[in-house]
DNA sequence: CGTGAAACATTAGCGGC
DNA sequence: GCCGCTAATGTTTCACG
């Protein structure tokens, strides 16, 4: 995971393309006063590199109708059997892999603290968040207990890191 | 905030552009079994009411040497003097005004329960997260009491939300 | 909704600093 | 090494059927 090397202009094409992911070569170039060739190399580099993952498309939550953001923390059974007929698969797996299914679980860290997982959950409504924590958390066999916090209000939402100075 | 109109074609163009947002709006048509025109129209209709809010390239926190995610749960002054000289202005206020500013923080949620804000915070090592609470955080005025939890492991992380059926 | 043509963008090869 | 030019190719976009 060795950090590529990036100089100032690698940055600025960075710090662009995390903002506006949909511009022109011409126009990063133009900004960058690089004619377009040797802008879009850097950006093919800064791709293949993999310090770009990927582009995408961001949706607004409301307009689809998806008014409920939760983070709900989860513990988990850490030992006994997993009930799936397999020796040596532990809770823990058993669990983040039902989590790759439950397309309303957007993010799932394991974290520090009393709490094993930290789930962001993105829902129509109360309705459907109980359903789901009925239906798909506590219907799991591995999970011992969920905690749940909901957001009121969202100051600040951006897929945009810092990049590093040095 | 009245939901959009969306077709099961509108749907299809929503879930395709937020796995990956710089697909030829050729190819789209394509996927789509539309021609190229209509399927541009609708896209500029989604671009236009909102539901599609931008488009932006995702980077790898790893390869630029941010190693560290923490949520850090922060709670505030409720009443008293906001020390900023001018009346009728909140602690709540103060404070999101500040996070606008710390590029660090990614996220900012008005939360229930016992914590008033949780914030998401990608730093390059907990050094840097240390600096970052202790100058920042805990240096601000309304700030009362944080609590932090660190990543260990993220297991799933994606931009692209649950599109409900109905 | 689809067709077609003009405008625009991307990209590979090559020469120069 | 990295930059910038040129020219061929591919894509977007819009007026019109």
């Amino acid at each position: 995971m060795a950090s590529i090397e990036l100089d100032a202009i690698d940055k600025r094409i960075l710090a662009i393309l995390q903002e506006n992911g949909r511009l022109s070569n011409q126009e990063i170039a133009e900004r960058v006063n690089l004619s377009p060739s040797p802008c879009l190399r850097r950006i093919r580099r800064l791709e293949e590199s993999g310090v770009i993952r990927t582009y995408v498309a961001l949706l607004d939550a409301q307009k689809l109708g998806l008014d409920l953001l939760a983070y709900v923390n989860v513990r988990l059974e850490k030992r006994g059997p997993t009930a799936s007929g397999r020796d040596g698969v532990t809770h823990a797996e058993l669990f983040r892999a039902a989590v790759q299914t439950w397309p309303e679980v957007v993010a799932c860290h394991a974290m520090t603290g009393d709490m094993d997982f930290l789930l962001r959950v993105q829902v129509e409504d109360m309705a459907h968040f109980s359903r789901f924590v009925q239906d798909q958390l506590l219907h799991h066999p591995s999970v011992i207990d969920v905690k749940s916090s909901f957001s009121l209000q969202t100051f600040k939402e951006t897929t945009a890191l810092p990049i590093p100075q040095a």
